[in-house]
RNA sequence: GCCGGAAUGGCGGAAUCGGCAUACGCGAUCGCCUCAAAAGCGAUUGCCCUUUGGGCUUGUGGGUUCGAAUCCCACUUCCGGCACCA
């Protein structure tokens, strides 16, 4: 069921509205969520971070699951008695506020801000125990000036540089994007067919942490869902083989290519060069000139979607010149092909068509000669079409032949190295990272530009490089360069290190820059000496616990980790890995379908509220299913929760009524008092091990007992019944704050009920003096005793085998085995 | 194409140590309350049959085991990631 506007499906035990009003008052007023930084404070420190919000416009319910989600985990450390770090704050940069500005003729900080502040309501209005005083805007001069600071340490350390390069640009947002920004060969932001332009751009070099962004990962093992993982290792994707040095005929310097299959070198048939690198230009003869240009215009003009397609036909262009095997001495022609890439390995490779499906398909069609040299049982490649890459014997290989194909990789290698001919080598996926964008609203690039000095970066104290403020509306349109360019006299300054006439780069960062580091600036938000306090950092960091959509897989967790590691490195942070667990929480979607205007199937999150409460909304997502699932809202039933919450309310109410505050709950009804340990005894396994909806699942079977306890048995007046519905007060907060609260006032406690009150179950209300034992005859459950926990094999075995209803199975059968399991199970094998 | 994950009632999901399948909730049916309805409260609810009983059931087919939703093999379907990475 949706809400409909404006109408109120009020519980009839409680007013969620005058509840909401009445403890956002109070919370605001004491501010019970603060971390502390007392030095003497010793309680356990935890960090829980939810990922932070793009204040794209108000909240919606894609925010209420993943913050309810996070919340429950920081609540339950507040519950454990933990000093938390619960912070909030501002991905603030990013280019739909320059769009809204261009369209509004404004300046993208009033959007912004005006957002941000529609958040920060909207997020105290739904009970989020964030710590406030450590609010941070990423758009803030104050914060990116930090980013400056950052990018100019990396660039001393060679970490930050620019080259020219084939780069992915966007022509609708007129931008490059970072390959992890592209998606099937479209803008991840709008959908635009990225096209592939060669422009002088800046780059992290993110690949000289490869090797340890992979080797770390094992220890997120078990504690990073184990997608991410795999999607962080596809995309570094490390490839093991060797390099290998080819004399290239009338070029004095041999040309090196990256091979998986060094055990193949003796069928290398023929050498490719990737058509958009500078080696083909160069190697290019001259009678083949033409040829090659016209190739490199026809390759030039396809788009990434068009030339990734491996449905392709295989498309090149001879070279006119040759290239010497340097194990056999063959002449094997040099062609220019666009598949293969510039910007992976060499961005050149030895051919061997008959183990290697792509070289087989285009020898076939340049008609290339094909050679096996491993036996693999398999028809051959040259008649079949099909390349043969499995395990086989090595032939038509010199040396090799006869060895298994894991024995000629590290043989041939070897004798490569002993001729200085080639080594084993490694080779990664992942490419730099390109941070530098075309656009306004992001940090400025500290850099200027000085005929005399080259690359000059802005000395620190003259950091921030503000943004200018002249610049607005039709300013900002997308123009191919930086808006920025535009404002001149922010542009032309002096050159720090000359004083002679400069320019200012007019590129902007990343905005994946400013989230790459925002968690420690949490920290210490208001240090104004360093990007964070490093002493601060030390006592809070790493994460304990990071939430966030599975969307940033790649892209924001990749790079904060290889943040993460250079601080290490600069000796500024003392943990190599930022988010110790994470969490993906799903997305919420309606009929099967994500939300859209164009569906229209969206669920107003306010409008929900409204009607329900925000207790009743976050109870419902969390109480969903598993937190990593998606949500379809046409299965849920917010209403359900309302009338659930109702009940337990009640519980708390009359219960509050009934009794005193200090009543002993020894005295109370044995049979309750075992309910509500056990309950709380599986709600804190089930909060502990992440499973929030069975959690809530005990905590309404706790309900359920109370009540029964209140209307049928013992009466609202039994201790029992007060310390039930105490810990409902207690266990609910988690979720549902408001109702618990009000809960626990009611019950005549004072002080937040969601700060230091969980319990611990005594062990001796857990203890059962019965249990139930199942009596299977040939594995077929025909009967059940109430026994001891403590009744031995042969007891309960002979009270099996005296169940009358186990005898009407056994009959005149045999009896040919009986198993064991004291004291659940029987298992009676007739034959 | 390659790599990974999932499949449990009408629906969302529980049962992760190989030992009572279907907890909790939704929906549905019946009852109470009501002039009536809604809300609320209570009961029933996996399927089938020859119904004081019995049989079957965790995508399909096989296997291991006294015993399988759970482990193994094959397959089907769906979801996700990568996609000319040498």
């Amino acid at each position: 069921m949706t809400a409909v506007e404006g109408e109120q499906v009020a519980s009839d035990v409680y007013d969620a509205r005058a509840l909401q009003e009445k403890w956002q008052a109070r919370w605001a007023k004491d501010n019970p969520f603060a971390a502390s930084e007392d030095p003497s404070d010793d309680r356990p420190r935890s960090y829980v971070l939810d990922m932070f919000p793009y204040p794209s416009g108000d909240l919606h319910m894609g925010h209420a699951e993943a913050f309810a989600m996070g919340d429950v985990v920081a609540r339950y450390r507040f519950q454990r008695g933990d000093n938390v770090l619960h912070p909030i704050g501002w991905d603030s940069f990013g280019l739909p506020a320059e769009n809204a500005a261009i369209k509004r003729d404004s300046h993208p900080a009033e959007w912004t801000y005006a957002n941000i502040g529609t958040q920060a309501e909207s997020f105290k209005r739904y009970g989020i125990a964030f710590d406030w005083s450590r609010r941070l805007h990423t758009s803030d001069p104050e914060y990116y000036r930090w980013n400056q600071w950052l990018f100019l340490r990396f660039f001393e350390r060679d970490l930050a540089y620019r080259k020219d390069g084939l780069v992915n640009w966007c022509p609708k947002d007129q931008t490059v994007l970072a390959n992890e920004q592209v998606v099937n060969g479209r803008c991840e932001r709008c959908g635009t067919d990225v096209v592939r332009r060669s422009l002088n751009q800046w780059y992290f070099r993110i690949t000289s942490y490869a090797d340890r962004l992979l080797e770390d990962m094992e220890r997120l093992e078990g504690k990073w869902p184990e997608r991410v993982l795999l999607m962080q290792r596809n995309w570094i994707g490390r490839s093991q083989g060797a390099d290998v040095r080819f004399a290239i005929e009338g070029r004095e310097e041999p040309v090196t290519v990256f091979t998986t299959r060094p055990d193949t070198l003796y069928g290398a048939t023929f050498f490719v060069v990737a058509a958009d690198a500078p080696l083909a230009d160069e190697l290019c003869a001259p009678e083949q000139r033409e040829a090659f240009e016209a190739y490199k215009a026809q390759v030039a003009k396809l788009s990434d979607i068009e030339r990734q397609s491996t449905e392709r036909e295989k498309t090149g262009v001879f070279l006119g010149r040759y290239a010497v095997n340097p194990v056999n001495g063959e002449r094997i022609p040099v062609w220019a092909a666009d598949y293969v890439l510039a910007d992976y390995g060499h961005g050149a490779i030895m051919a061997v068509p008959a183990h290697d499906q792509r070289d087989l398909d285009f020898a076939l069609k340049f008609g290339l000669p094909v050679r096996e040299v491993v036996e693999t049982g398999e028809g051959a490649p040259a008649e079949t079409g099909v390349a043969t890459a499995g395990e086989g014997v090595l032939t038509n290989s010199g040396p090799l032949d006869g060895l298994a194909k894991s024995e000629a990789i590290p043989r041939i290698t070897e004798v490569l190295r002993e001729r200085g001919t080639g080594d084993a080598a490694v080779n990664y996926r992942l490419r730099d990272w390109l941070l530098s964008r075309q656009r306004f609203w992001g940090t400025p690039i500290p850099i200027v530009h000085c005929p005399d000095c080259g690359e000059v970066p802005v000395p620190d104290d003259q950091l921030p490089v503000t943004l200018p403020e002249n610049l607005r509306g039709a300013d900002l349109a997308p123009k191919g360069i930086s808006p920025l360019a535009a404002a001149e006299e922010w542009v032309n300054v002096d050159c720090p290190r000359c004083g002679g006439p400069a320019k200012r780069d007019t590129d902007t960062m990343d905005t994946f820059v400013d989230s790459s580091w925002y968690y420690l600036r949490y920290c210490s938000p208001q240090t104004d000496t360093a990007p964070f306090d490093q002493e601060k950092v030390r006592r809070w960091g790493p994460i304990d616990q990071y939430v966030g959509g599975v969307e940033h897989a790649i892209l924001h967790l990749l790079y904060s980790r290889f943040f993460t590691k250079v601080l290490h490195d600069m000796g500024m942070v003392d943990f190599t890995e930022p988010f110790t667990r994470l969490m993906n929480q799903g997305q919420v979607i309606n009929q099967g379908k994500a939300m859209s205007k164009s569906l229209g199937n969206g669920v107003d999150l306010g409008a929900e509220i409204d009607a329900y409460g925000v207790d009743a909304v976050r109870l419902t997502v969390v109480f969903a299913g598993p937190p990593e699932d998606d949500i379809d809202w046409a299965d849920v039933s917010p209403a359900a929760s309302l009338k659930f919450l109702g009940r337990a309310f009640r519980v708390m109410v009359q219960a509050g009524e009934a009794s005193e505050p200090y009543t002993d709950p020894a005295a109370g009804d044995l049979n309750l008092r075992k309910a509500t340990h056990r309950a709380l005894d599986k709600i804190t396994a089930a909060v502990e091990e992440q499973r929030f909806n069975v959690a809530i699942a005990r905590i309404m079977e706790l309900v359920t007992a109370a009540r029964k306890a209140i209307d049928g048995g013992p009466g609202a007046a039994d201790p029992a019944v007060r310390e039930a519905a105490e810990v409902i007060a207690i266990t609910l907060s988690l979720v549902a704050p408001y109702v618990a609260e009000e809960g626990w006032e009611r019950l005549g406690r004072t002080g937040s009920v969601a700060i230091g009150n969980w319990r611990t179950p005594d062990p001796a209300l857990l203890v059962q003096e019965e249990v139930t034992a199942v009596v299977q005859v040939n594995s077929k459950v025909r009967d059940k005793l109430q026994v001891s926990p403590e009744i031995t094999a042969e007891e309960l075995e002979a009270r099996a085998l005296a169940s009358e209803k186990a005898q009407g199975f056994i009959g005149d059968k045999t009896v040919r085995k009986v198993i064991v399991r004291a004291p659940k199970l029987v298992n009676i094998v007739v034959g």
